[in-house]
RNA sequence: GGCGGCAUAGCCAAGUGGUAAGGCGAAGGACUGCAAAUCCUUUAUCCUCGGUUCGAUUCCGAGUGCCGCCUCCA
């Protein structure tokens, strides 16, 4: 079964065809560096990470290119609030996005590139539009000629006339229609500048995307990606201005992740309803942060609560444990070969060979991770239900075990989840000071000295360390 | 006002033209000295009204509600 994917433009699922075979070309709108990064960057950079993964997975060699803007308005305003440059700025918070990145498992691009360090090329880009008769300077600035674009608002579905309608007051009076926007922007007094064929002047903002998708991945590129809100204007204006440059289809697929909401709306700076990432860590694991956002699939809308963070806490806890379960199988001995285990031998056994199977199914489906969260699910149930005839467990049915959280470890390493080998290091002073306790607990309970047993249990749990009492033995893990 | 999207159990969330995955939570039960973990059972007239159909939650139309975009935004 082919992958597909849900196409911006189209407003369809479709069959997904890279214009090079094996090769996928793939650029996301990435991050203006103003401010720390908030939950809704964190959920597009991980639902492009798992689409990069999966992709890679199905052995397409991607080549994924996303950016920083690193000079505009809003960095300019925040530059001078905070008394320092947009350089420092966009030091600062790159370093910062890097740092939050890896803590959430993103894989790396292939290229981050900024804009100001694509001014060149930019301006290439422009001078291009300008010969062609789309671009027009007026006293420093330059504009792109919208009407000039016949399918200009294709993507947003908007006709040119509703958005003229639709459109705000301009401040801008050199523009010749209100509907053209700002390929180049001249200087003001003490602002960052480059020198150009206009005068001294920063780029607007769409135009660095074109320029450095086309540099970096050619005219035409296979997919693009990036926030619903960006679809207009920003992803519009792409189009326009790149089609118009080179006269040929610039992204064939437009992805859109849905936005993080809060008490219903979206997240945002302008809303001031924003919850940063770092922020989110603190309370949260990693992990969980990105098992909550795959747990909803990536064009829907999520809102942010703590109920839900919880949820996904305890849905891990949910994986985890049958790790637990299966691990502390490892040494205890195998019974012979037992038929009463048959029945659940024979529903995992099944279930092994349909998995991978079924995780295509879904992620081909417009990477449905929800769905692959729910096939992972049953098997842990089908794992569980084994387990809970432990005593008669055989060499047959432990190995289908293994070969279960095996699976789900292959999976999850595609969604980023499932990967923690053992809870948390401890020290060996420290993990034999525990075994001493438990090995006190244990005689405390031969002599039925349950108060100082529960004790015990209640205060080491305190402290982190669960412990369970099974048939012949204690077990204890970190939580 | 225009464009687009969404409405599924207490909550989160998939999905299908033939009465609905999964997770979390809750209740009851099994196991346990008690817990924990695990298992079993229970927990949905799929927003409303029309239409198409043998049959719709799934398709079409209208309505209602919510959200996004039309201005910077992942």
């Amino acid at each position: 079964m082919p992958l597909k994917v849900y196409n911006t433009l189209t407003r369809r699922k479709e069959e997904f065809v890279p214009l090079e075979k094996g090769k996928v070309k793939l650029y996301v709108c990435g991050v203006t560096l103003y401010d720390e990064l908030h939950l809704g960057h964190a959920r597009a950079a991980i639902v492009f990470d798992v689409v990069v993964r999966y992709l890679r997975h199905k052995n397409y060699e991607v080549n994924y290119v996303t950016n920083f803007t690193d000079v505009d308005d809003k960095m300019i305003a925040r530059a001078k609030a905070l008394k320092t440059s947009v350089f420092d700025l966009a030091k600062r918070f790159s370093a910062d996005y890097f740092r939050q990145m890896k803590i959430l498992q993103v894989e790396r691009a292939d290229h981050y590139p900024r804009a100001t360090e694509h001014i060149k090329e930019i301006i290439e880009l422009i001078k291009r539009l300008e010969e062609k008769g789309l671009a027009y300077c007026r006293d420093g600035d330059v504009f792109f000629r919208v009407r000039k674009f016949p399918s200009y608002g294709r993507l947003s579905g908007q006709s040119l006339e509703n958005l003229a309608a639709g459109a705000r007051i301009e401040i801008n009076e050199n523009k010749e229609d209100p509907l053209d926007f700002a390929l180049w922007k001249k200087a003001k007094e003490g602002e960052p500048s480059w020198d150009s064929p206009w005068g001294k002047g920063r780029p607007g903002w769409h135009i660095e995307c074109s320029a450095m998708a086309m540099k970096y991945l050619g005219e035409s590129i296979d997919i693009h990606g990036g926030g619903r809100d960006l679809i207009f204007p920003h992803h519009e204006n792409e189009i326009a201005q790149s089609e118009a440059a080179t006269g040929k289809q610039f992204a064939r697929y437009w992805m859109h992740n849905g936005l993080i909401t809060l008490k219903g709306q979206k997240m945002s700076k302008s809303v001031g309803n924003v919850f940063t990432l770092s922020e989110a860590l603190k309370k949260y694991s990693p992990e969980v942060i990105r098992y909550f956002f795959l747990s909803a699939h990536y064009r829907t809308p999520l809102e942010y609560d703590e109920n839900s963070l919880k949820e996904a806490a305890s849905s891990l806890e949910r994986v985890y444990n049958l790790f637990e379960r299966i691990r502390e199988l490892r040494e205890s001995p195998k019974k012979s070969f037992s038929e009463e285990l048959q029945r659940e031998r024979e529903d995992l056994s099944k279930y092994l060979n349909e998995v991978e199977e079924r995780f295509t199914f879904a992620m081909d489906d417009d990477f449905n991770t929800p769905s692959v969260l729910a096939v992972i699910f049953e098997g842990i149930k089908k794992a569980n239900l084994l387990l809970q005839k432990e005593e008669l467990l055989d060499e047959a049915s432990y190995q289908l075990l293994l070969d279960l959280e095996k699976k789900i470890r292959s999976i999850g390493k595609i969604l980023g989840l499932f990967q923690h080998q053992e809870r948390e290091k401890l020290g060996e002073r420290e993990r034999r000071l525990i075994e001493l306790l438990v090995k006190v607990r244990s005689k405390l309970r031969e002599k039925k000295d349950w108060p100082l047993a529960d004790e015990i249990r209640k205060e080491l749990n305190e402290l982190g360390i669960e412990l369970e009492d099974k048939k012949d033995r204690t077990v204890w893990k970190v939580k």
